[in-house]
DNA sequence: ATGAAAGCGCTAACAT
DNA sequence: ATGTTAGCGCTTTCAT
């Protein structure tokens, strides 16, 4: 049924260390042996038994994701680029959902672990000191990407903070005066982790700031953006702008106000965050801050495998964004 | 360091039977050493090794996925279906992309083996003798999905060419005479797996065929269609649908034709097939045919999981599909 | 109820 | 160059 090095051994005459010779490229072993050994087990079908060397060598060769879901687009961008990297580099992926459950998030970490993962890739909902008290029991290399958790723990992203206020000088520089700006995700403030969300923020006020906007902006916080949206009168004469921290609620933003009769950008405009594809099947074409998601993805696979194999981390310095000015705005 | 269970039988003075029995609740053990076992593994934070249970038990509590890329939104939801089920059952999913690379496709389906995992999902681009040989080498259960491979394999999907004639039922219901198929993968006939594209075109030419369309209908073989449509004189006093065996293609067309100065449906109808969520974000609502792909990819974890606990697949019939009846027709 | 011992398939250190 | 041996961490008989 099964083949193992034993089979081979026995059939060839030879010992089962030999056959892990030949069967691995060592040294040690004349060609004829090394010849026959290979011409045995391709005959036999033979297939190695990662479970068996992976207990043996303690390595996977398998790097562990955990992520939210992949309804976001972003995310299965993102998990592709991840798994094309790990592959080129001979390695494995283990994805695991948690549907932003920080206790389920908790569980995916410690089973990662249990299956003896060379390194976990993390997008995390939590974050402070207990959560990092559960990390520092693990020796295993970990990797957060877009929600930084602290110091202690590498971080690949791009710089939020001065994505957002770029985009803000941006807007401005079309002469938008008044502004509202859309991050649902703000309602979990303080209690999980939404780390980009906050930076992206904290770039909005920047550029407010530095550009000398007096008009207190508006901001939603909440899932029911649409209905508050429908509660606010946009100035007439004051060029008025929606900024969402992501391109899914600027969608959302855009059919509403399709529907509310509102043109864009004459009447309103709309900026998005992320740049995801789907976009160009969109009209009109939306302003957005271009994500390096892929990118993400790649570079935190080779600093992982760095580690593993080299005991360091490459760390990356924070990736390049790029404003994409479209016809929203 | 890491704790095992010798470190734990040591520390409780007991024998690592008892602490495997504590630990899996077997039977065979007092209640007071169980307590006992089980608190010192608590407090020195034990998790099991998997890789070591896995090579004794000849299990691994995992189902292997092969799918093309996760670009395609419907594969990301489909994976994320997959993991959300296994997750539920107890395993963990191992993925693996293969850029419709049929070479790589084979390749990590070795690798999966190796693995050990305990089932197979596949949507291949293989097909054949060759490949049927290839397949047969292993003794781990395959589920095929979407991509037909052959009788021997179970299979889950849908009743792809009843749907895509009843697309055309609908169309002709509507007065649609003159007919242009999109569908570029067919450009890969009898090289690669298809299956689900044939389905689909033959499916058209049913639905032309009862509906008694006299008009040859004009079929786009490759991924030049929109140059292809460039080259075509739309009628002007029959109406003319153009019928996209996938969404993503529609919404090709789609952007065409308004860069065209077409109105959709007036002057041209557009009708797409899976229902990708993207389409709520669209002007005029897509004419599509709701593929139930998250049902796909749950119905092939259970059917996969009771093949595993009981030797036998689920087979569950052909899922059900619903014409989307939008605007763009 | 518990312990001792064998073994899953492989690798690696040590002999020869 | 090759064989022998021990052992990775766990489960599973078979004794006691």
């Amino acid at each position: 049924m099964k083949v193992t090095i034993k089979d081979i051994a026995k059939i060839c005459g030879v010992s089962a260390g030999t056959v892990d010779r030949a069967l691995n490229n060592r040294v040690g072993i004349s060609e004829k042996t090394r010849k026959k050994v290979l011409k045995v087990a391709e005959e036999m079908n033979y297939q190695p038994d990662y479970t068996a060397r992976s207990l043996v060598m303690g390595k996977t060769m398998t790097i562990g994701v955990v992520l939210f879901d992949l309804y976001n687009r972003s995310f299965a961008q993102l998990l592709n680029a991840i798994e094309q990297k790990a592959r080129d580099l001979g390695y494995f992926v283990y994805i695991t959902l948690t549907d932003k459950d920080p206790e389920n998030e908790k569980k995916c970490i410690d089973y990662l672990v249990s299956r003896k993962v060379d390194g976990i890739i993390l997008f995390t909902v939590n974050k402070g000191k207990e959560f990092e008290a559960h990390l520092s029991k693990y020796h295993v290399p970990i990797i957060t990407i877009f929600n930084y958790v602290s110091e202690k723990w590498e971080y690949i992203g791009i710089q939020e903070r001065q994505a957002m206020k770029e985009a803000v000088d941006y807007l401005t520089s079309k002469n938008y005066q008044e502004f509202i700006y859309v991050s649902p995700p703000l309602a979990y403030l303080g209690k999980t982790n939404i780390y980009t969300q906050v930076e992206r923020l904290n770039g909005f006020y920047e550029g407010l700031m530095v550009n000398n906007i007096q008009s207190k902006p508006i901001v939603l916080k909440n899932s029911e953006y649409i209905k508050d949206l429908d509660h606010i009168n946009f100035s007439k004469d004051r060029k008025t702008a929606i900024v969402c921290s992501t391109d899914l609620y600027a969608l959302e933003v855009m059919n509403y106000l399709k529907v509310k009769g509102f043109n864009i950008p004459e009447d309103i405009g709309v900026m998005g965050f992320d740049d995801i594809d789907m976009l160009k099947y969109i009209t009109p074409r939306l302003t957005t801050v271009k994500y390096p998601i892929d990118e993400v993805g790649r570079k935190a696979v080779e600093s992982m495998i760095h580690k593993i194999d080299n005991g360091t981390f490459l760390s990356p310095p924070l990736l390049d964004y790029e404003m994409i000015r479209g016809e929203s705005t």
